[in-house]
DNA sequence: GTTGCAATGTAAGTGTCGCTTACATGGAGA
DNA sequence: TCTCCATGTAAGCGACACTTACATTGCAAC
């Protein structure tokens, strides 16, 4: 991979993939401009063509990739916890490090219809999907005696709440309200309370 | 307003704000192109710059609309109800009114970055912030004696819930997962004794 | 009424975009 | 060594937001 650059590129893919990832973290999902991007590494506009069908089919491949990473945090958050309460807890944290700490990607997984979109492809999918069911299983953990409705209701009902909190936060609907008497971080512990303690 | 049409089409600026509203609820924000509605309407291309900076400026209106639409809805429905419990449900059940009926329109209102932007005016941002403090009154009036950060932290929560539901079933996200034990209504009540019970 | 002017329209053009088509190049396997 | 095909390029299409220079017209002052 990565040759000096004569007529062919080495590994335009994997490169194209890494500057699309770069440019939704810089100016979210919009900013991606494939013209830009096979500039920026040197290559004629129809470059991307070759590897990617369509502009949405490059993002879904970024997307793809964020939801690898956040389920290996899940994982991680997981494997490393004492108690259910704790994995809950932790499992959140994750899932509020990657909207807080990489909001464009962020934006991109869970703002955009990539996923929703009715073409969507399995490699979008699943990974997708495996979140999802991670969050879960933490959820489920917390009360092994909880029927099947009780468990989707809990976790359905605890993910939206960290979903909307963070979408309002970065969508700037709380700005000038959380200041005063009331921290984003004092925030984001009520809520993370609130989810664990419906158990 | 609105002659026969002849060399000055009459009312442009309000038809333009009709016809940009139907687009955004056919098919999104992005869905709204200032070629198609000038031609659509029969005019120039360059016709619309006439009334608006520019496209965003002619969304601004569209979302200043819906925000006013959705304070009168407020108003009726704190104003109809016997107890702040009720003015609370009704609030919550206009909110997601709008959001299920009018989707296309909610989306442009708190999905797309108009508010958030730096230079958002304030003729979209009145109506906005009035939103907000209706919500808030409506918290408020649960509990008089709860002090400011409380009531902030419980509004807060309490719309990041519906806000976060809202988004995530309009992103396709829990397709399949509501379905079997679980329907849509039922959690739809369950978040509204939610976000009532924690006063 | 006539006239002057500002509001409101048009025609034409710029630069960017996603995407397509036809052709060029060259590395890997027979 | 040769050939094939993955991967690149050049050129162009249609749509887009937006600009500029010019055309039309309703309205208000006289």
């Amino acid at each position: 991979m990565a040759t000096a650059r004569g007529y062919h590129h080495g590994d335009l893919r994997a490169a194209l993939i890494r500057a699309a990832a770069d440019a939704v973290e810089a100016g979210g999902p919009d900013a991606v401009s494939l013209r830009e991007l096979a500039q920026s590494l040197g290559v004629s506009t129809a470059a991307p063509y070759r590897h990617f069908a369509d502009r949405t089919a490059l993002l879904n491949e970024v997307a793809a990739l964020g939801f690898a990473d956040l389920n290996a945090a899940y994982a991680r958050a997981q494997a490393g916890a004492a108690t259910p309460q704790a994995a809950m807890r932790e499992t959140a944290r994750a899932y509020l490090n990657l909207a807080f700490g990489r909001p464009g990607l962020f934006r991109l997984m869970f703002a955009s219809d990539l996923v929703g979109a009715a073409d969507a492809p399995a490699s979008l999918l699943v990974p997708a999907g495996e979140a999802w069911e991670s969050l879960f299983r933490a959820v489920a953990a917390l009360d092994p005696a909880a029927d099947l409705a009780t468990v989707k209701r809990r976790a359905i009902t605890g993910w939206s709440t960290l979903h909307g909190f963070i979408t309002l936060v970065q969508g700037g609907r709380l700005k000038g309200f959380m200041t005063e008497p009331l921290t984003e971080a004092e925030l984001l512990d009520a809520i993370l309370d609130k989810t664990l303690n419906e158990a």
